[in-house]
DNA sequence: GTGAAAGCGCTAACAG
DNA sequence: CTGTTAGCGCTTTCAC
């Protein structure tokens, strides 16, 4: 509006109005503990002012520390805007900010790019499928750690849930409860975390010697597991559907009904991930819920400053949330 | 890892390797059709051998532009996620980044202070509820848009779904279905969306002569819902229930079955906003589409410096859906 | 405790 | 088309 450019207000500024000098100034809002109290009370009612905010911006180059975590996301899904909500707020509690690059799937490789150039303090892989050229760009220096990717490339550091304890502990459940088959429903083959699901249900079954087979959702998403739900129907019910996510368990359960199946008692179903939706009246979901605060304060310190020896690889315990989806009881 | 603190690869860097000044370097990144093409090639070249990669904060500092815009929202909400990825997408398209400010409720405070650091381009208000003072301190010369807030501050653009006109329609077809009487369901009533369809529903209600009243969810969320769905169980059914966002609504649809009530049949139910959910089957929900992918572009183009003369306030439509939470028919 | 000088890596404004 | 000179706003030395 005002055709007058304001000049932006600096520690130059600052310190002339408090008679002091530019460096005293600046010191103020670096480490106040190093300055005076009078002194520091005078350059911080000259600041307040004149309206002067510090420069985020340069503090970055000099320092070398942009104050910014980078978390690298499928543009799409659930769990993933969750993953992201949690890390923003871990990130803001130690004084970071969160820079989100989703992408779409083509563009992956400008993300890359895009991420390099802002000198990022970290920086999180917060999907199971990033390739691993790419991830080999993104390193330089920077601290990487990659979430929910049971499968890490060498010298990463990872946290996640435990894929393995948690898919045990459904098969286990379902078993108790007399189911003799399962189905497994894949979400994206490729993904890591499909993969080990996958292959721990199987063991499990053949452990307990159930009956197992899978059928393909191709995404993890409520249409694939719609898509998955119409094969189940054609195939002949098995007494469980165990989806490799949530997300499939919703559509499942909704192209079961529609089919007429009453899910609970016609037939089981499981997720894993434990969405909010998961405790939703109208799926009341059977899953394993990922301690997503303790997974998330795991990343955040990992991927900031300090020393963390040898690269680790961090897992937690999902919580089994049993629920009417499987037991068929009734809902609260 | 490696002890060796490996200098950062600069612009000297690559015009000593290619042997030309420094400026002519910078130039092949910044404004390559102001360089002569062997000149541009040998620079690329040694910039490719080095594994230069521009520095995006030392541009930002002396270019005043930083390349991000920064999104102020609400730390949960479906309907927020979704309005963070789609400016997210938006946004990459036009070559910025885009810094996630969410907020809890108490910390909105330090959350715009964080913001005026960081040089940001613009700076999306993604929340019917920030309060005015913050506003004017956010500002700051800063290009600033209000998103989904019908009633912004003056002066600031504002871009967001046309509420009444999508309200109204929902009345209409209620009314069309024979609907005699309507209970709207607030979520905040403090956020302005929540008044002014509120107010629409009410307005509309009377004009057609139906009954209108109201009961209160306390938030836009699932919970909230419930929570008013157990009021509208105990107060005796009216024959559509408004909710003022489809995250509501679940909730109430979900209280209203587990208390025996057929939704489509024994009473209707309407959202607002249009998640992916809501067509989900389980729901199914009549509701009015917001355009996210033409609103969230009218938000670029507002946000980002280029002449936009008076601070417009735009609307656009939604789109209707009806379905079988206020018709009752069959399920797809 | 405070100040002076230097410079992070880039771009704006000019010369050449 | 290319090079030179400054300097963005801060922090890192190092004196005082």
């Amino acid at each position: 509006m005002a055709a007058v450019t304001k000049r932006r207000i600096t520690t130059v500024d600052v310190a002339n109005l408090a008679n002091v000098s530019q460096r005293t100034a600046a010191r103020v809002f670096a480490s106040p503990e190093l300055v005076a109290e009078d002194t520091r009370r005078a350059v911080e009612a000259a600041a307040a002012e004149l309206g002067y905010v510090p420069n985020a911006i340069a503090r970055s180059l000099k320092s070398q520390r942009s104050g910014i975590v980078g978390v690298v996301v499928p543009s799409s899904g659930q769990y993933y805007h969750e993953v992201v909500r949690h890390l923003a707020r871990a990130l803001a509690r130690v004084g970071e900010q969160l820079l989100v690059f989703s992408f779409d799937s083509a563009d992956v490789d400008d993300t890359i790019a895009a991420v390099r150039g802002y000198q990022l303090d970290g920086l999180v892989l917060a999907s199971a499928t990033v390739p691993g050229d790419l991830l080999e760009r993104a390193r330089e220096g920077r601290r990487l750690v990659s979430f929910n990717d049971p499968a890490p490339h060498e010298g990463i550091p990872s946290v996640s849930v435990d894929n393995e304890a948690g898919v045990a502990a459904l098969v286990d459940h379902v078993a108790g409860l007399g189911a003799r088959s399962i189905t497994f429903v894949n979400g994206l083959r490729a993904a890591a975390t499909n993969k080990l699901r996958r292959s721990t249900s199987r063991r499990r079954a053949q452990v307990l010697g159930l009956t197992w087979t899978e059928v393909d959702g191709r995404a993890f998403t409520y249409d694939g597991g719609r898509r998955a739900g119409r094969a189940l129907l054609a195939g002949g019910l098995p007494d469980v559907a165990m989806a490799a996510s949530d997300e499939l368990a919703f559509g499942i359960i909704d192209e079961l009904r529609s089919g007429g199946a009453h899910v609970g008692h016609d037939i089981k179903v499981t997720g894993f991930d434990g969405l909010a939706q998961a405790s939703w009246r109208a799926y009341d979901l059977t899953t394993i819920e990922q301690p997503l605060d303790s997974l998330i304060d795991e990343t955040v310190r990992l991927v900031l400053p300090g020393r963390v020896e040898t690269p680790p690889r961090i897992t937690a315990p999902g919580i089994v949330r049993i629920r009417s989806s499987t037991t068929g009881h009734p809902l609260g």
